[in-house]
DNA sequence: CTTTGTGCAAAAGGTTTGCATTCCT
DNA sequence: AGGAATGCAAACCTTTTGCACAAAG
């Protein structure tokens, strides 16, 4: 399913380094920023291609979680997140496999499950008020 | 948190009427097709200016899922979905509750846990093949 | 050398918004 | 009557694409 890529050029090997390095999971613009710290001539576009580029060569991931804008992880192994309502941070987060679920589903649904998408909302830390104050909206 | 609307006009009426019979998750522009049969001149400002006005007064969800287009669910109680990566088609499914993943999230992570959304990605009856043949590929 | 990749800018979705007009209440 | 909602079209935001030029292997 990799397809390999033909070149490394100085923007990829850029790109990848520091989707990489920040914990984060940037959209393509907010690596764009990043990035043109380094290469200020960089264009947006070749972000995106480049992204699209290492997604398809497996060394990264394109996250499809919700939101307006795309999301990307240089960590290859799928897991699952916690978004902060209010600041709108992404963290990592590991749920304990207590049952499989992707094989319960499969079992009542009759899909063949290859994946699955897990995604808290909620207030983190910081953003706790001591004593709740008002809900959130949330888009659940 | 729900905004109650001023108005119950036709175009709103209809809109929640069809959101409520279908069993699928439309898109904004899936739904302004719909309606249109019933409403030839309505138009799809019209269309995201109410599902939006619905969902702020609680009458509807406005889905998070992946994709690149949004979905309306009429269904106002959150519920898990299965999304099909050969037709593109999103069901319900009901994950037994096992344990509750929500307050285990929270005292692992330290965040105040809202909601969570879980989306099963795979393939539908209609589209396994008998025999495997290859990997989709899949955005997780 | 050849062919992929880049920068730039324009195009392409999808969604939101400004404005004059229509229509609930 | 008066404010909210509509239709239309333009604007907006994110992502993709065409093209001439640059550069990796």
């Amino acid at each position: 399913m990799d397809k390999p890529m033909e070149r490394m050029t100085m923007q990829r090997k850029v790109i990848l380094e520091e989707l990489g390095r920040v914990k984060t999971h940037p959209t393509a613009d907010e690596l764009y920023s990043i990035v043109r710290a380094r290469l200020p001539r960089i264009s947006l576009g070749t972000v995106y291609r480049n992204l699209d580029t290492l997604t398809k060569a497996g060394m990264i991931r394109k996250l499809d979680i919700g939101g307006s804008q795309r999301r990307y992880d240089g960590v290859k192994i799928p897991h699952d997140h916690v978004r902060c309502l209010e600041c709108g941070k992404v963290e990592d987060i590991c749920v304990p496999t207590e049952l499989d679920i992707e094989k319960v589903t499969s079992e009542l649904s009759g899909y063949q499950i290859k994946g699955h998408r897990l995604e808290f909302v909620g207030l983190c830390p910081d953003c706790s008020p001591e004593y709740p104050i008002e809900e959130k909206q949330q888009q659940v």
